[in-house]
DNA sequence: TTGAAAGCGCTAACAT
DNA sequence: ATGTTAGCGCTTTCAA
């Protein structure tokens, strides 16, 4: 590995003209012999700068964790493809953290985060254990933005409009002439989960539908989740002719329960859900959706980080592009029967 | 941010002891006492090693970097998951290269490689561009690990016994009495898809079927390439009664698009596809597979990075647990008629 | 137009 | 049982 110092000998100068050079300052003179001969020693040596060097010298490193709670489901890492964009559209690098980087036995992380190993960190809100680690985060100053998170004073939020969503959603199946319509919630607790909660029981609300306590069960976002979830609520509550799913990936898990329980979709309960995949239009009827930007999450949560201004206290609700219903074969107007 | 420094100020010793005591250096010794003070400093002070300047003392970051094609694919991310496992284990942290990483004007992933940023290298293999990035990775000295590609000398190789889980495949549906049997394949060109083709055509020569040329269609790993290449396949083959899918994900595209040709399945076709996700089992109806252990792949590859000796020129098949075949709603037996 | 010097924080070898 | 020295490769400030 060729250093500054190998060039500079080569060349005669001092490694500070080289580095000055190869960073481009504006303020270096030198004459343009040497500028070619630095140059061109330095393709010769294939120089490429010591990465810890640099880090040490400049205190920054140019890389970002970012931690998700399950890089398996296909809605989260739509967001992470974006913040992987991102990051590299500002010269950084993306550190993937698994979802118990921050539990007990994780030093690794707690090593990168306040030993200086990387420059910011993005954590996917889900309750307790992520609110713990973030305060070390914080209080570290270490640049932090939440995802989905509620608002704090140490640190970013970016979100997505999801009352909006599940507005639409549930709006989708007022239209479609449906009254009795469940709720199939994402985690308990969640900041995400409260608001598309809200805005079913909200809208429901609106038009003079005061929805009953067991139009409603709260799961998670994975396929089990949403299996489960959906057979304790159709069990439960065998009437209901549609259902909000709060995440898509959660509904497809949920129209396999209902098929389990005999329901054809969508002749006898409409399906909505929130997020789109890909994996939604290969379901048996296709699933209809309220489609939200999620690489964009990744996006601007890198964007912010990496602001001219601090991210601690900011909020950022991401409203373009905006939540939009794709009506696939899962819903359709409630058959008068 | 404390450094060893104000530590051994204010224990009254040298930076140099801290460092050996924090390190747990057997040879070193040290009093009693002062071993308890720089203990209780160092928490007091709420030390973190900086890892930029143990980067650049040690030539070692502890980092390594994973470079896939597809992070939304859940095949892919399995084996990033499982990587992820590892890496902690070993105390290493993972860096998340993307598709075109490697490609033109990824200097910082070149920089990262070049610049002492990492440790080492892990690449799922897909054809030339990989090759071109993994000459200057090799050359230089990275330690390199590919997965399911050819062997070669500046490399390691990890990769799944393909043609056996094909053959398994196959296997399966001739025991159900299939003999028009298609493949429907992944990209032509990576060892995987080669070895997955292999499988299939010889285990039909082996019971004296010679597999035409128009049973098989090459395709992609995702739900498109799915769909469009069960299309082809189904449009210039009709007679199919059933087909091998090189790829899961690929092998729920292709459920849609027999549907859409009117196909029923498993009645008129059966569908039998390579690796396993959650998602096979929520089709209608479910998929049946043959399950290869992704995530131990991402798992040794990391271990094999890691190991005593050099990967280079090391290739390691992962046969335990052994490919095995999983029948669900999607095979059944041949109806005769 | 260029050089010299200092230092980021850490660790290893060698002295005491 | 501890200290000293030296240096990893880079950047910045100040001097010439």
């Amino acid at each position: 590995m060729a250093t500054l110092k190998d060039i500079a000998e080569r060349v005669g100068v001092t490694p500070a003209v080289v580095s000055r050079l190869l960073r481009k300052d504006e303020t270096l003179r030198v004459s343009e012999e040497k500028r070619q001969m630095i140059l061109d020693v330095a393709r010769e040596l294939d120089y490429t700068p010591n990465l810890s060097a640099r880090s040490l010298r400049l205190s920054r490193s140019n890389l970002i964790a970012m931690v998700v709670h399950d890089v398996v489901n296909p809605v989260f890492t739509e967001i992470v493809a974006g913040a992987q964009q991102a990051a590299k559209a500002y010269g950084y690098s993306l550190l993937l953290g698994d979802a118990d980087a921050l539990g007990p036995g994780a030093e690794r992380m707690t090593n990168l985060i306040r030993g200086g190993g990387i420059d910011g960190l993005i954590l996917q809100g889900a309750g307790a254990a992520t609110d713990l680690a973030l305060k070390n985060a914080a209080s570290k100053h270490l640049r932090t933005v939440l995802l989905q998170e509620r608002t704090g004073p140490d640190y970013g939020v970016v979100r997505l409009p999801d009352q909006q969503a599940s507005r639409l959603a549930t709006e989708h199946l007022l239209h479609l002439g449906h009254r009795a319509i469940g709720h199939l919630g994402t985690a308990q607790g969640l900041r995400l989960s409260e608001q598309r909660q809200w805005g079913w029981q909200q809208t429901l609300r609106d038009v003079g539908i005061e929805p009953e306590d067991d139009w409603q069960v709260w799961a998670g976002s994975d396929l089990d989740s949403g299996h489960l979830g959906m057979t304790q609520l159709l069990k439960k509550t065998p009437g209901l002719s549609a259902v909000v799913v709060s995440n898509v990936v959660a509904g497809i898990g949920a129209m396999t329960a209902a098929f389990e329980l005999g329901y054809a979709i969508p002749r006898d309960l409409s399906i909505i859900a929130i997020h789109d995949t890909p994996f939604a239009m290969h379901t048996q009827p296709a699933l209809s959706v309220v489609k939200m930007p999620l690489p964009q999450l990744g996006y601007q949560a890198i964007e912010m980080l990496l602001g001219e201004v601090l991210p601690s206290g900011q909020e950022l609700v991401i409203e373009h592009p905006s939540p939009q219903v794709i009506s696939r074969g899962s819903t359709r107007p409630l058959s008068p029967n």
